[in-house]
DNA sequence: CGCGCTTTGTGAACGTGTGCACAACTGCAT
DNA sequence: ATGCAGTTGTGCACACGTTCACAAAGCGCG
């Protein structure tokens, strides 16, 4: 078992559930649920259960058969999977109301991603403290990712900036971004760009609700949360 | 209205990108551009030019071979497609971090989804005012809901509490939700949800990121859905 | 030990999304 | 008019993702 394989390629739909899969057993963890099986946690994922033995046969085949899985062991497997053995500090651009916002969120932190600092290019927002960290100015951003050894970093700026934030970012040495500015950002090969829009989602919402005037009801765009990350 | 021509299904990634083809041709106007080409709008919204030209196509053949698209004219189109021709207003539950947050982020208002209330089941934070809304009890979801004609409901509630707030909306008449707390919610056929999970775009950053180290690989998912990435 | 019950892991079929390549068409210059 | 350069709209092939269906495998019990 020690032997590390060769590592396959998940796909990309299968990495955007694992997390999920992540959160419900860990919850189920903490209810001293021992083991579980793909329909069980399919129910609870909201998800077809074939479709999740498919996607924890890419892990390796760690389930049991006529049992389920172990949960224990499927969540060390998958946060190994995920990159989750150790934390990923980042690094919030714009202290604005959605960066401060962010800051003071502690599922952050609890999760594995302890904020190293908040930068702004506003003196005046400079020196604040947010959730117990201290806003510091964005021409500080090189030495806080180099510091902090810092590979991820969250775009919280007015759109207008955000062009600019991220190739700070690159510049600094980020190689994964987290765009909450409604732009289409334009990043080097190589560096990871995900992108939350709370604007598209609803556009999206309202083409559903739109239809549904019309006809009766139908079944609705799922979130996939299939969305690459990767230039 | 037997005249309104037969809807047409519009696939749901192409629904997903509607909404960054419409800031973009938005931006473009605005700079006085009358028209722009399948070509031009794919580098801006950071995807393949082809599938412009078919998102495009399945609003029907609004362009112009040899010169392009009338850009107010595709503004106009994609708008009424994505039923934006109307504001929807929405309610967000939760006046947390987060829905304080979204409260005050006027981005919402500007696009057409104008907040109609926000509600906290603790009495002790009724009565404030957020971006010129009063925070009202969850008890008056209900009369919120039908007094505004609302349809979309935002949860931004704590994990714990978010599928009673779903179902809360639910109940008071809400057939859309956005769900920003990292749950799976259950809800009855025919409710379109979408989430926002950071959480969860981090771990999907983790991962690419882990990936990184092992191999020199870049470049995974090349081209993806509903994110913009370009190089 | 063998049998029946349960659940996994996966091959194969199907459905959805993407990108190429090119015919069809437009507008302009001559 | 005719030709040419430019761009759309789309058929087609391929890649990716989902679901079914079932053999293989573990477990408990008599």
């Amino acid at each position: 078992m020690p032997v590390e394989r060769v590592r396959r390629r998940i796909p990309e739909a299968t990495v955007a559930r694992l997390p999920i899969y992540l959160r419900i057993l860990g919850e189920r963890a903490s209810e001293e649920v021992e083991c579980i099986s793909s329909e069980g946690l399919a129910e609870l994922a909201g998800v077809n259960a074939a479709k999740v033995r498919k996607d924890l046969s890419y892990l390796g085949s760690y389930g049991t058969r006529g049992v389920g899985y172990e949960v224990a062991f499927l969540v060390y497997q998958i946060r190994r999977e995920l990159g989750l053995t150790h934390d990923w500090p980042v690094v919030i651009v714009g202290a604005g109301n959605l960066g401060q916002a962010l800051a003071g969120y502690n599922g952050f932190g609890e999760r594995g991603f302890p904020v190293a600092g908040i930068v702004d290019i506003e003196p005046a927002k400079v020196g604040s403290v947010i959730g117990g960290v201290r806003v510091r100015h964005i021409d500080d951003l090189p030495q806080i990712v180099q510091s902090r050894r810092v590979s991820i970093g969250v775009v919280a700026t007015p759109p207008t900036s955000a062009q600019d934030a991220a190739e700070r970012l690159v510049r600094a040495g980020v190689t994964s971004i987290l765009n909450f500015a409604p732009v289409v950002l334009a990043v080097p090969r190589g560096i990871s760009v995900r992108k939350v829009d709370l604007a598209v989602e609803l556009q999206i919402l309202s083409y559903y609700e739109q239809r549904r005037v019309g006809v009766g009801l139908q079944a609705v765009g799922s979130n996939d949360s299939t969305r690459g990350a990767s230039a």
